[in-house]
Parts: C-alpha cells; structure tokens; sequence
DNA sequence: GTCCATGCAAACGATTTGCAGAGTT
DNA sequence: AACTCTGCAAATCGTTTGCATGGAC
C-alpha cells in the first residue's frame, strides 16, 4: 500500500531508496504512533546498518510532503502518525499511549474560522487516563 | 493578582521564595506563552543571580498544580500559559506565536466522551498563518 | 556520471540531575 | 534549627549537522 506513496516521492524527485521503502513499510498500516527512535529499534532489527539520522531525515521528509503528521503532544519528543485522515488523539498521561480517536459525529471544528489566521490544520488532544491505567489504579 | 496563587503554594506546603515570586509576576497576564528559557531571559534583567534551573523547577511545580498549562506544540520545546481558562490556541508555523483563542460559541467539544478513556483536559491547536506573515508573503 | 542520500560521529539545544550552601518557615 | 530550595556545573536526551562514501537515476 506504500505504492501511491511512492509514486508521491518520485514524482516530487525523490530518490527511493531501501531505507525510504523501509520507513514507509514500518508505517504502513501503525497505529502505534511511534517517534523516530522507535522507527529506528523497529528497522534495525531487519536491518542493522540503518543510521538514525537517515530516519530523522525520513520521516522529516515525509512530513514535509504530506505523507506523516508529526504529533507533538507530550514533552520534548515527536511522535509520528501515518494516518493522515482528520482524526484526533487521547494521550495517556500515565503510560504515554497514543489513541486515535474518529469522532463519531461531524461537528463544526473542522469548519472553525479565525479572523486574520489562516488555518491550515486542526489538532485536537484528549489528556486523561487510558482503561489500562484505571484499573491499575483500582488494583493498588 | 497572584495573591491566590502564592496561599495555593504556600497550602500545598511548598516555600515562598523570591524566585517563585518573580516566575508567577513574570507570567501574571502574560500572553505570550514563553518557553522556560523564555522566563529566565526576562527575569535575569531584574535579578541577574537567578538560575535556568530554578526556573525549570518552577514552571514543573507550578504545572503540576494547575497553576500553568503546558503547551507541547511546536518541535521540540514548552511553551507556557499561564491562563489556565479552558481556551485554544493558533500556532503560526511561519513566526512562531502562540495565539489565545476563545472560541465565541460553545460547542459540544468540552463534553465528549471517550469509550475506555478518562478525559482530564482537551487541547486544540489551530496550525497556520499569522495575518503578519500573510502580509509579508504579498510583500515578494 | 551526476547528485542526492546514507552512515558515522561530533555538535547542539532543551531539560534534568547531583550536590553544597543559602534561605524560608 | 530543620528541611526545602537555589545556583552551579555536569550529565542526559532528542535531534541536527558536516562530511566522506555509496547508490539511485
């Protein structure tokens, strides 16, 4: 599925390269909202050569082409989302988990306007606690 | 005005130095919604001995308390508000401001709910242009 | 063959930490 | 006086940079 993506890159003159593919394919489908460290443990397992730097490059590359929203959310660090859709987040202040979170119902927020501000995108957060984290606060 | 924040701290068991002093004048009314470093800068002009640590340590105990919101929206740094009013908030990819926005109608946003999930506070972040630097691109 | 991309290591910026001395209560 | 807080400097973490080599086109 990472073929119309591809394509996207070609045709903006980017090279494909294996670590490119390599990205593109751990994202493929994550929903796991990873930072680019994580993309680099992840890749290095199939190949150990990769360098971290050519991931940052990466997903910078992408993000700047559309094609991964960077999410900061919580301190210091970038996490990176493959899903593009307008979707929202709950972060769990507890264990740090990212949720992605498809409002059910349409309401205006996409449609807001702001005088003398163009907007170009929205990000909605929910702060809170996961189930997870709930029961294990029940359980102490 | 920060009178209520300083019995807050004080009820909380926390020491009343001159340096919390100065962090919560610093940011009492302030609108700009500056970084740690931010705060150190100004305050350095009047007391030329504080430290950025003692800053940081500030901020973290003031954020912890409500007293101040973290702001995690742009790479790789904190902004501060110290509003703590339920409000959004326009980033100027462009210059970098922070922008306070009241949203005039209230809509359903503050009362959705999330399956599995404790909602402790919701941040909206609007991602565009400033009118200045809307200005500034016609200007080429 | 040309240029862009990679990998490495060093540099960097924001934040955190450890600790001795100073200040609030 | 007790105990927390401050200031300093070093440490740490995430990210960026410079540069020589390698690979996609």
């Amino acid at each position: 599925m990472i073929d119309k993506q591809i394509r996207k890159l070609r045709t903006l003159g980017f090279k494909i390269t294996p670590q490119r593919r390599a990205v593109l394919d751990f994202l493929d489908g994550n929903t796991s909202h990873p930072t680019a460290n994580d993309i680099y443990e992840g890749l290095k397992k199939n190949d150990p050569e990769i360098s971290l730097a050519t991931v940052y490059n990466t997903v910078e590359l992408l993000a700047a082409n559309g094609l991964l929203l960077e999410l900061p959310i919580s301190k210091n660090k970038l996490n990176y989302d493959p899903d593009t859709s307008q979707h929202d987040h709950a972060y769990c202040t507890d264990c740090g988990k990212i949720i992605d979170i498809f409002p059910q119902k349409k309401n205006g927020d996409r449609s807001d306007r702001i005088e003398n501000f163009q907007i170009r995108s929205v990000r909605k957060i929910y702060y809170g606690k996961c189930g997870n984290c709930q029961n294990k606060e029940e359980s102490l």
